[in-house]
DNA sequence: GGACAATTAGTCAAATTTGATTATTTAATA
DNA sequence: TATTAAATAATCAAATTTGACTAATTGTCC
């Protein structure tokens, strides 16, 4: 009965197939597209979930063939599968999971590197930043509290820039000296 | 040769081995200890990762026996493996990897719930939160670089305490509508 | 109409991660 | 001095994730 998952990529899975029905490839096409700033679901590991969700019962797979393209599955929630997105939002939203940012364990030793090379190979790393900056900014608005998430990257963003500037500008101090 | 891993995390352990030779708890007790805040190494992924960097000639295990306590695995640095820190620390520095918020996802689903309950489920949030926040007030300054790690986090912290503050606000607004 | 690329719809084996468990020694306590 | 609890040092099976691949259909350019 109560296969407790907390994983947030089933619900926002439930979420789309709550809305409309879809096939794996819409489903994929959403998670790589529009999504995929706020979240980073594979292809394979999407099918995952949703093979996990269906032996659950929160989601029907059945066979349709359009034209005579080869038959795919397509998924839709049930009402165990409705309970199960009413129950797991009030679960997940409640809990605060902390965020390691792995890609900055070089700094702990940027000590080892003289400092005109650290801060050569930063910038390269500052540049990526503003491209991520910009891409965000081009994205259209999206409707309701989608919005939270998308305004959480852009500060989060804006966070990593002007630490990565304060980093660089330290460097730069150390050069001189 | 050219076994291309990008993963900080073998750098990081790379980068402890080569101040100190260590065995397997020794280096589980830094990362579960203080290093918790910015890495999320589980013990049997280390064990993992060691074994893996074995492999590729980057460090050595010796068997060491103290007293008649269980004889254990000492890991030090070899030459290859001072090289490849070099030439990883030169590689990942550079590259910024995009974080992605899944804990956030729910957000997306905030008008599913009315905005009196959500904001009582997102105020406990908001407690772990602040809890995170005072825990890594309390942790006393690290020497050199590692400071940016625990100055990334402390403003991340702040960031995501703030948000929820609006998100708060927000719905405290939309309640009394 | 034939060749080549792109789109659609996934699957699979291999790599990685993890909760649970094992096994020994040392410390504490009754 | 048993008995239990805590620390030490890992290991293992099971769950999860992913890069690479398959295979069919549809466009498109010559």
């Amino acid at each position: 009965m109560s296969e407790t998952t907390t994983d947030p990529r089933e619900l926002l899975l439930l979420g789309l197939l709550r809305r409309q029905e879809m096939h794996g490839y819409q489903l994929n096409e959403f998670l790589l597209g529009e999504l995929s700033l706020c979240a980073n679901i594979k292809k394979p590991t999407a099918y995952y979930l949703l093979k996990k969700m269906a032996e659950q019962g929160w989601i029907a797979e059945s066979v349709e063939q359009e034209g005579n393209r080869p038959p795919r599955r397509v998924y839709r929630i049930t009402p165990n599968g409705e309970q199960a997105f009413q129950q797991l939002l009030r679960q997940i939203l409640p809990i605060y999971t902390p965020t390691y940012f792995e890609s900055d364990l070089p700094l702990a030793y940027l000590d080892e590197l003289p400092p005109t090379e650290a801060r050569h190979l930063l910038k390269q790393r500052y540049e990526q930043l503003q491209q991520a900056q910009q891409a965000l900014e081009q994205t259209p608005p999206h409707a309701g509290s989608v919005q939270w998430l998308i305004e959480h990257q852009r500060r989060h963003l804006r966070l990593e820039i002007e630490l990565l500037e304060e980093i660089l500008s330290h460097l730069a101090q150390e050069a001189t000296i």
